[in-house]
DNA sequence: ATAAGTTATGGTCAATCTGACAATTATTTC
DNA sequence: GAAATAATTGTCAGATTGACCATAACTTAT
């Protein structure tokens, strides 16, 4: 015990100085995009073992000199090639036997990411990673099922009173993705019309000039999300509620 | 960098084979109680370096051989002297520098205890524990200031959408006491008439025959909590809202 | 024993919100 | 120009909310 100790400590006092990883610790991303009307996960084909070539959710490990926030960003930016996306943690997974061989904890986030805002084809690796409808994900090791799982009732509690939905969809859209987006989360239908009149009564979207184009009848108004009248309609007591 | 890993993995062999601790890696625990119509934070005076002598977080090292949540139960239950406890995970805590010396992140959960479920006074070190108004901490070390913030957040929200302040009532309680629970949680004073019609029509509580004694006014009835309504209930889609 | 004080508990009422759904409008395609 | 498809506006009854009034019940002071 005394000398495990210290051998621990050693190992600390050499890593630090280095720019070396904390070894049982590694950070994983719920990526999250929404696309035909679905919502996905974007997986990443292992090539290491243990789990090579599976299905699995992109993840790494923190490094000495990076918070743990950092050290998901910087993940998710070798995934998706995009910098600043909506971010927020999870939780931390420790079960003993999550990881085989030895002891990992790890630590999840997840992020929404709108259309066209990543280009996980540029890299060299296209191929490695692509998109999942949450409904219909292959089979993944570890304890990364639990993971997504935990992740999008997390998503749909936070939903419930912040209005993160906007960072999954385009920077204009019209009112039916935003509903089309809420139901295939929630698993729900709303009705349009009140649909509609909640939405609008909550002054945060700034209604375009711009409409749809290419669709096959009326083409709808396109709408922007205004986060700064969300940021002073907050100061002042406003509660997003769904 | 090979020869660091070398070593952390060797280490790690060596380490898991015994009982010692996972050593970056350790739990804290935000103890909420309700006491005098006030929400409070179970302080621990520190008894060893760093913040020797200071009011923290009580907190320890996961140990190879027990998941986080059960690191946690276990350091919860040193400092309680119960077991069993409401306890969920607030997520991990690990800013570069929030630990002097070496690099240590955190994993947070809160608890929350019922007015005389814990024995704190029992222990050998009674005087090392105490009870602090959430509204009048003293100086904490390290992040302790920032994760008690966090988990008083995270208690808020969750006392929006779950029944979990049950957990800081005693099994019995008039329904003034539950609202006043609310009201020092969330800041804010209610309509007594108007939380109770909200309150009863969730049909939750089972009123007993049971009253208030020692009150110097008309003793109100007295409740409890009927978990096996809500689960069902919550089955069939009812959803828990304040 | 009675009055005063205090909280419990039950009700009312107008304003607002919600859910269901009818009706009309604007585009595109056939 | 008709048919098809959504977009958009409007209506209405029922439920919910917030403000507040009134009475009941119990304890303590006198």
């Amino acid at each position: 015990m005394t000398i495990t100790y210290f051998l621990c400590k050693n190992f600390h006092q050499f890593a630090s100085m280095s720019n070396d990883i904390i070894d049982p610790l590694s950070v994983d991303c719920v990526i999250f995009g929404f696309e035909d009307a679905r919502l996905k996960v974007l997986l990443y084909k292992r090539s290491i073992e243990p789990a090579f070539g599976v299905w699995a959710l992109p993840g790494g490990f923190i490094r000495y000199d990076e918070n743990i926030a950092k050290a998901s960003a910087r993940v998710l930016e070798e995934v998706t090639g995009v910098k600043g996306l909506f971010m927020e943690q999870l939780g931390a997974f420790g079960e003993v036997d999550r990881f085989p061989g030895r002891r990992v904890i790890t630590v999840v986030y997840y992020a929404l990411v709108k259309p066209g805002q990543y280009n996980i084809n540029l890299g060299p690796n296209a191929s490695d990673a692509d998109w999942f409808e949450v409904k219909k994900l292959p089979d993944t090791p570890f304890d990364h099922s639990k993971i997504i799982t935990s992740a999008l009732s997390r998503l749909r509690r936070q939903l419930k009173y912040k209005p993160i939905g906007f960072n999954l969809l385009p920077d204009k859209f019209p009112l039916l993705a935003l509903q089309e987006l809420y139901e295939a989360i929630f698993g729900v239908d709303f009705d349009k019309p009140n649909f509609r009149r909640k939405i609008m009564k909550m002054n945060l979207l700034i209604p375009l000039q711009e409409k749809q184009t290419g669709v096959a009848h009326r083409s709808a108004r396109l709408y922007k999300f205004d986060k700064s009248r969300y940021d002073s309609l907050t100061e002042k007591g406003f509660i997003f509620e769904m």
